[in-house]
DNA sequence: AGCGATTACTTGGCCAGCCACACAATCGGT
DNA sequence: ACCGATTGTGTGGCTGGCCAAGTAATCGCT
């Protein structure tokens, strides 16, 4: 294969070149974004959890959770983390003592609009290169694929 | 900007829409491969190192991160836990002592169909309700995003 | 030939993310 | 009123992934 152009293409591409490009794409918006972060000494995933503080701040961990759709134990040592930080402190409520109210702490609020602008950044990278008519098919088509994965992992192991 | 309308979505998904779209489906998507890969006794990630080696057997650790496009460390991990599972070898080349040649075992090599299958199916739930059309498009966009990205993250911080 | 770059890889540290298990508080049926 | 089921969190364990620092072998320049 004396092919000297970058079109040798690995045999993941070529198994499924729509796979292959969402597993890239993600790395490679997850360390812009995470680049972006550094700079606030966040990590990635945190301004998700922040995020929703700041539209709505106390929030259950039960709510962030659900809302981010992530583990219960990944969003648990996570907070654990920016609490430790300072970002944020975390209290029993009051009328039942299994649920974590999570309030957001002035250094916490501090990060709204840096946030805000590593978000508005983020995105306007993102669709640089893209006419609108594509962002609204790749954005559609994005949420059509998340949905068809997740009822296809409901059906063949069979819980 | 000075339009404070309260809203209900997730503010992470109306700052960025497009954005919101690649994390979620990437989540997702890995969620959905991981599963599928835990009946082979694989995780995330493995599959496609060994994609690399199905392809061409005996590439050195240099070439299977730079056609993953992986951190060397996360590689050489990820190679010592195959390794030690059985999958493959890694022997240091003869005419230079540093690179260290990986080479399937039998073990590995019986992954092959397997995880093709499996690499199969999760393109076809991918694609099931997309148009041929839609399938181009999104996945052209995806590059056509990848190359923003990356070209962005070397102007600001500027090494 | 010798000695500083460069290259290839390893290791340690840290965090995200998931699963499995454990625990406390609440709820619900008898 | 009691005891099991459910719910909300916490913890341990494991891997993926990155960065930073370190090691060993090779290359290259003087």
């Amino acid at each position: 294969m004396s092919d000297p152009t970058p079109s040798e293409l690995p045999s993941t591409a070529e198994a499924g070149p729509l796979s292959y490009a969402i597993f890239q794409l993600a790395r490679a918006h997850r360390a812009h974004a995470a680049g972006m972060l550094r700079a606030m000494n966040l990590h990635p995933g945190q301004e998700l959890l922040l995020m929703q503080l700041f539209d709505h701040d106390g929030r259950t961990q039960a709510e962030l959770l659900e809302r981010a759709g992530l583990d219960h134990s990944t969003v648990s040592k996570s907070l654990r983390r920016m609490q430790e930080a300072g970002l944020l402190t975390r209290e029993p409520a009051s009328h039942d003592r299994r649920v974590m109210v999570v309030h957001l702490t002035d250094a916490g609020r501090a990060l709204q609009e840096p946030i805000a602008d590593m978000w508005r950044t983020l995105e306007q990278v993102s669709v640089r290169d893209l006419t609108p008519d594509q962002i609204h098919t790749f954005t559609t088509c994005a949420g059509v694929i998340e949905k068809s994965v997740r009822d296809h992992s409901r059906q063949p192991p069979g819980p």
